[in-house]
DNA sequence: GTTCCAACATTTTTT
DNA sequence: ATGTTGGAAC
């Protein structure tokens, strides 16, 4: 790591501080503003699709421009790596040239980089490595038998949570409040204390302590932070509403001299509460860094004027808003459209159709390639659906998500042998891979390497050579044993002798077992290493289906080695960038989860499941209460907003959950989209009251009298019936069908106040003239009960 | 030491 | 419905 000091600055970026500066030209007023306030606090409120990462970008290269700062002066933290990435790209393209900018990158890449140079002020040396959650949690576990806790009642998932929700606050084992202390059984800070610990024993890190030991270092070492705040002159963060407590200790340690800071973020779309986010510290900017200037990009250049208005109409419900008026000089367009459905397979067969219907070119369309549409879901799960609808008939789709390929077993048995051949005394590793593939060493071979090993006060890989040397092993575990930690003794010499400029040396003598004469490559030693150990004939011979995915991902994860010019070097990238992008040119349709659709657009958005209980997530309401509801209303306008041009919201009436068919009742959000933005596509009503919405009327709006004949003369009314007729839902075991009227599941009122029951928990059978016969399993009926007595007095024709 | 079955949980995800 | 996990049976 060099260049923190550096005063040699390239001739090409002298040479830039006499260029033009044409970016200013291509902004917006806000925007010009964002960017020529350089000095002091600056909190850029930047809404959905205004143009935030340009004007963050021209600042950047503004700053490089007036010479103000030289690229290692600047400080640029994002959350992940793409968007970094995505950064960088931008400043080199406005420069026309690359440029190293050292210090842009995400706050962990750039903690690991403090810390590192620093390590030994918090008891770690500067070489510690970064466990992934799967140490972390075989490391808590541990602790937790040790501590003689049942860990079938408190488990280590649990503990690691609550200790990642304690570091995102910046909270060392001693520093934990009283009143948070009685979780995990009273016992969380004390498995803190000794999780620390044993970190620091092992040498190493978990994600939460890279930021949190680069706090402490900075708050006791006045001197080391002077230095950093000399040095980084300028401060600038991306997504500020995303900040944690420790983000923002570590923020305004930086920054409290210059006060040079410029956030960026909207309070809009604060999403991540839930993993320790703070929407707090973007609301309290102003009275952190008193006269601050508070810019608000609120020209939207991305969607439809009808986009936006359903956006603000749905975010409008939140309070505690710092407020942004979102406009667009594009007017008209299509509205946000709006559909019913009678099921789950139902949406996704119509979403499926109408993608091929709009990749035709429909609605006044120019033809939309498949690359131009997405499917956003609030869960995971939801997902399923529409891959077996997409698969069915042919479509391509790519799913955004699921399990990183970094994250799956292979990789990381994979991973941790490289570990092992890097480091030997990584114990981690040893204990993940010393009895995969299989080598006959059980519960009792482990117990007795680790003793060997705490009693000599060495790595588990010289507790076993000890323990084989002595003899304190037999049977047919030893000799695999002593072929195991030979094997490593074997790379290990490898990786020393072939050090990265030497990449090419032949080093055959070291590996009698391999093959005639090869170079020693990393990459091959990689190989040779998979081999060696078993570890590829393991998945070989393994009849499973997912056997040969996984070779192929062992096969992925050797060629992606070749782009790094060492063992070490590629471990280092991997603990800090676990993200998998493995772009494919054909066309496909997006299929992701909200989450992970933020910063993303696409002209056509589809939205399904909106649906009270999924989606906003019944979860969230029941843990986090009002607080929970709002971060599911922003997740709504993160949604909608990522449309350009045409967005569809849909629900279904019934929909499986967790094999069960229950009835939905469409989600309260849907009621807050402002009517003259939305185009009902099931005729003729609108949202609000369960099983009537499904039908395609609104019960929010049925006056009491006319409400019937509106119902049962609707059309939707009629399509319903015909559905019902045609395909009938499997009715769940032990259920009773109820008959009920429809006008009086809708809606009843409370005071002054309209409910939307759902008196679902079962699955609608049936609808015959103006009763719908709906299943319940004993469960259900139950919590039916439930409902009613609340409902009572509003509806007549109870079924109870 | 390995294999099999019952119990269990099941929002969102980055580093 | 489905995938994971811990403990008992082999």
């Amino acid at each position: 790591m060099n260049g923190l000091g550096d005063a040699a600055v390239p001739l090409s970026q002298r040479a830039m501080a006499v260029r033009p500066v044409p970016y200013l030209d291509e902004l917006n007023p806000a925007q010009r503003a964002a960017v020529l306030a350089l000095d002091g606090p600056v909190l850029m409120l930047a809404g959905a699709g205004t143009g935030k990462t340009k004007a963050l970008t021209s600042r950047i290269v503004h700053l490089l421009a007036t010479g103000k700062a030289r690229p290692n002066e600047i400080l640029a933290v994002t959350f992940t790596n793409k968007a970094a990435r995505e950064m960088k790209e931008r400043v080199a393209r406005l420069l026309g040239h690359v440029e190293g900018l050292p210090w842009m990158g995400t706050f962990h890449s750039i903690s690991v980089r403090i810390l590192r140079r620093h390590a030994e002020l918090v008891g770690l040396k500067s070489s510690f490595t970064i466990l992934d959650t799967d140490d972390q949690l075989r490391l808590m576990k541990q602790l937790i038998t040790a501590a003689g806790i049942d860990e079938k009642r408190w488990p280590a998932r649990q503990l690691a949570g609550l200790i990642d929700h304690w570091k995102n606050r910046a909270w060392m084992p001693d520093k934990v409040p009283s009143s948070e202390t009685a979780g995990f059984n009273n016992r969380g800070t004390e498995l803190y204390e000794q999780y620390q610990e044993r970190l620091r024993s092992l040498n190493a890190c978990d994600f939460g302590d890279l930021l949190l030991h680069c706090v402490t270092i900075f708050q006791t070492h006045p001197d080391v932070l002077a230095q950093y705040q000399r040095w980084l002159r300028y401060i600038m963060v991306d997504e500020y509403q995303d900040t944690n407590v420790a983000q923002y200790l570590w923020l305004r340690l930086l920054a409290q001299a210059h006060r040079n800071i410029c956030c960026v973020g909207d309070d809009d779309q604060s999403i991540y509460g839930w993993r320790g986010a703070e929407v707090g510290n973007i609301l309290r900017f102003e009275k952190d860094f008193p006269g601050a200037q508070v810019i608000r990009l609120e020209q939207n250049y991305r969607s439809t004027e009808h986009i936006l208005a359903a956006a603000s109409g749905v975010i409008a419900a939140n309070a505690d808003r710092l407020g942004k008026t979102l406009w667009t000089e594009a007017k008209g367009g299509e509205k946000l459209r709006l559909i019913g459905h009678w099921d789950g397979e139902e949406e996704a067969r119509w979403i499926g159709d109408e993608i091929e219907s709009l990749q035709r070119g429909t609605r006044g369309l120019d033809p939309l390639g498949l690359d131009d549409q997405a499917i956003l879901v609030r869960a995971s799960h939801q997902m399923r659906a529409f891959e077996d609808r997409f698969l069915t008939i042919g479509l391509p789709y790519r799913v955004i998500g699921g399990p990183r390929f970094y994250e799956r077993l292979e990789i990381r048995d994979a991973m941790a042998y490289f570990r092992l051949a890097v480091s030997p005394d990584d114990d981690l590793a040893f204990e993940r891979v010393v009895n995969t593939p299989k080598r006959g060493l059980g519960e009792k071979a482990r117990q007795d390497i680790q003793r060997t090993a705490r009693a000599g006060g060495v790595s588990l890989l010289e507790g076993a050579r000890e323990l084989l040397a002595g003899g304190g092993i037999g049977g047919k575990g030893a000799g695999q044993l002593r072929a195991f930690v030979e094997g490593v003794d074997r790379w290990h010499a490898a990786i020393l002798a072939a050090r990265p400029p030497l990449a090419e040396t032949v080093i055959e003598p070291l590996l009698p077992a391999a093959s005639p004469r090869f170079d020693l490559s990393h990459v091959r030693l990689a190989e040779v290493i998979l081999e060696e150990s078993g570890y590829v004939s393991m998945w070989q011979n393994d009849k499973t289906p997912e056997a040969p995915g996984r070779l192929e991902n062992l096969k992925e994860l050797v060629k992606a080695l070749e782009q790094f010019d060492s063992l070490q070097g590629f471990l280092e990238h991997v603990a800090l960038i676990m993200d998998n992008e493995t772009e494919d040119a054909a066309e496909k349709v997006t299929i992701m989860t909200l989450h992970a659709a933020k910063g993303l657009e696409f002209p056509v958005v589809f939205l399904p499941g909106w649906e009270d209980g999924l989606f906003p997530s019944q979860r969230s309401m029941d843990e986090s209460g009002l607080k929970g509801l709002e971060e599911e209303r922003r997740l709504a306008y993160v949604g909608i907003t990522r449309a350009e041009r045409l967005c569809t919201v849909s629900f279904a009436a019934n929909r499986r959950v967790y094999g069960q068919w229950q009835s939905q009742l469409p989600s309260r959000f849907i009621d807050e989209l402002p009517p003259a933005h939305v185009e009902v596509l099931t005729p003729p009503g609108l949202h609000g009251g369960g099983y009537g919405a499904a039908a395609g009327f609104s019960a929010s709006r049925i006056e009491e009298g006319a409400a019937k004949a509106d119902v049962y003369n609707s059309p939707g009314w009629k399509r319903m019936q015909d559905r019902a007729a045609s395909r009938p839902l499997n009715p769940p075991r032990e259920a009773r069908g109820v008959t009920i009227d429809i006008t009086a599941i809708a809606r009843f009122t409370e005071g002054d106040r309209v409910f939307h029951q759902k008196f679902g928990y079962g699955a609608v059978l049936g609808v015959e003239g103006d009763k719908l016969e709906i299943a319940f399993d004993k469960a259900g009926v139950k919590r039916v009960i439930a409902s009613f007595i609340t409902a009572a007095h509003e509806a007549d024709d109870l079924p109870f």
